[in-house]
DNA sequence: GTAATTTCTAAACCTCACTTGAGGTCAAGG
DNA sequence: CCTTGACCTCAAGTGAGGTTTAGAAATTAC
């Protein structure tokens, strides 16, 4: 058994914690390429552990599958990420993140003016914010009130 | 026309921004209860224009339709809501809020540390979280990392 | 050299929050 | 009365992010 044969899926779903199944359906989604061996099952590289504990970072973080696949072939020729690649990378998230945080947050000071104000019309308070949930769902028109026509 | 017939479905649809198909598909949820006419369609109050703007509202705060109809159906009695019942859901959902605020600002902290300290190895760093993730999603274990063996 | 374990593929199935389509009925205006 | 538009039901489709299943082949352990 030489050293660097590679890891076997299984061994890989240990450790990252992520099911075969979950593997198996990033690499058909762009997300990680393994090798094939003689007998044509998959090994992976070491650094193939970093790369999923990073996309189920990236996931927590809100991001997309596809999303992820852009953050990770935008490295130059698509390489096993360098430290300095994944500093880059999370300063991307980072930004990510605060959006998300700042978003919630405005919606809890809209919310708040609701309880404080009593007017119990949610729907005429300040949650007209269309924007956070038109983007997220892909499917379908879903506008936030905003048009009640005189009653 | 007497007054007091109630709202068709299409009427409902455009004060509330939602499709008809939603609004449907929410009965079918058991989200809302409209009653029906001699001829067989639906019928709504107007309180019901509230009830479907809070569960958008409900919708934005990250409320899946399951967990607004429980919500909903404890209230007192399956009453329409008084106005302290909203700003009684209403605290509620701030709390649930915070939560997900805080989870994200924990977040963001420590992938603050990974980036600061430059140990590139993002899963070893403190984003072992498994809480927001693995009961976000109902199915299949997938918890974060946290036990690479000695590499 | 077996036996047990892993892995393989492909396709089907799952949840969530809806939308769309087919085929048919109801309500309102002229 | 007749048309038009809104409404009805039920089934199936969508898309994200997977899991499950089944039968076969490869690998590993004893």
């Amino acid at each position: 058994m030489a050293v660097s044969e590679g890891l076997a899926i299984g061994a890989l779903a240990k450790r990252t914690g992520l099911a075969v199944s979950a593997i198996r359906y990033y690499e058909a989604q762009g997300l990680i390429a393994p090798w094939r061996n003689a007998g044509g099952q998959r090994r992976y590289q070491r650094a193939d552990i970093r790369r999923l504990s990073f996309i189920m970072i990236a996931q927590q973080f809100g991001l997309s599958l596809p999303e992820i696949r852009k953050v990770l072939t935008d490295l130059p020729g698509n390489r096993t990420p360098t430290p300095q690649d994944w500093k880059d990378i999370s300063v991307k998230l980072r930004a990510h993140l605060d959006q998300r945080i700042a978003a919630l947050t405005r919606l809890r000071d809209n919310l708040d003016g609701c309880i404080g104000c009593g007017c119990l019309s949610l729907p005429k308070c300040a949650l007209y914010n269309p924007d956070d949930r038109a983007k997220s769902k892909g499917s379908g028109p879903r506008y936030l009130m905003g048009d009640a026509p005189e009653t």
